[in-house]
DNA sequence: ATTAGCATTAACGTTAACGTAAAGGGGAAG
DNA sequence: CTTCCCCTTTACGTTAACGTTAATGCTAAT
């Protein structure tokens, strides 16, 4: 059985409905690093897609991608001694705890917007109760 | 009782922690619009700074200012007639759902996050037992 | 052999969201 | 009057995240 060489740009950008200008950017900075057949061609494995699938969810998410690529190489560096383990793991859980500060912010935002409908809401019920008795 | 003029633009900035560079170009791309004195200095009033609070809340969600003024206007708008009414909050609808899919996919990031923190304490957990045993 | 299609690198262009002078007005203090 | 400080507008500079040629290469089909 052949191990599959990996996707070529092209068909990676479909799928995930990007350029491939995109992709090759983040490889540029650091974000992706797939293999290269004999050919010079870049060949996507299935760790690079679950990489390129996180960064995209945190772009949709409105990080960018320095603090994308923070998170990525956070546990994915070959680090070593127990320190550094310790400081990564702490780190990381830093990093989870920003996440669910964003997430109240979220809550906070919606709270806002429900706030603005409503007052829209009782204009709009104003109206309806003027003519439409 | 004299109705106060609202703040001087270097005030707000400090209070927002912003700079007045910052504020100025919201004010330039529309997203606020502060009273002028009359020797020609911005006077930022209570709705203004409630505006600009929402605007930084967007901001820190990663949200482009051009989103944001969408969200904004939405409900602000002088809009009349019932059914731009119902458009408007039929689209306000839409956007507080866009939040909702937000709010979940930051879930998502969360679960990312745990499983490869949670992988990288395995790794950690080996070592202790390597030696710290 | 030439065309077609997809790949590569290199490099310049573009937009958003400000940063950073530069040049000047208004008023309070010395 | 001059200095100081905060305000103003105008305008050029900067960074991130790509878009867009341009020039070239490999491989399969005509």
């Amino acid at each position: 059985m052949a191990t599959t060489l990996g996707l070529p740009i092209s068909e990676v950008a479909q799928l995930f409905d990007v350029t491939t200008r995109t992709i090759r950017y983040y490889e540029e900075v650091g974000l992706l690093s797939p293999v290269y057949d004999e050919s010079g061609v870049r060949r996507f494995q299935k760790r690079d897609l679950a990489r390129l699938k996180l960064i995209l969810r945190g772009k949709r998410l409105g990080f960018r991608l320095a603090e994308i690529r923070e998170m990525i190489l956070l546990f994915n560096e070959d680090r070593t001694g127990r320190k550094q383990l310790e400081r990564t793991i702490t780190y990381g859980e830093q990093k989870i705890q920003e996440v669910d500060e964003r997430i109240e912010e979220l809550h906070a935002l919606r709270h806002d917007l429900m706030d603005y409908k409503e007052k829209f809401q009782q204009k709009y019920r104003a109206l309806q109760g003027e003519s439409g008795d």
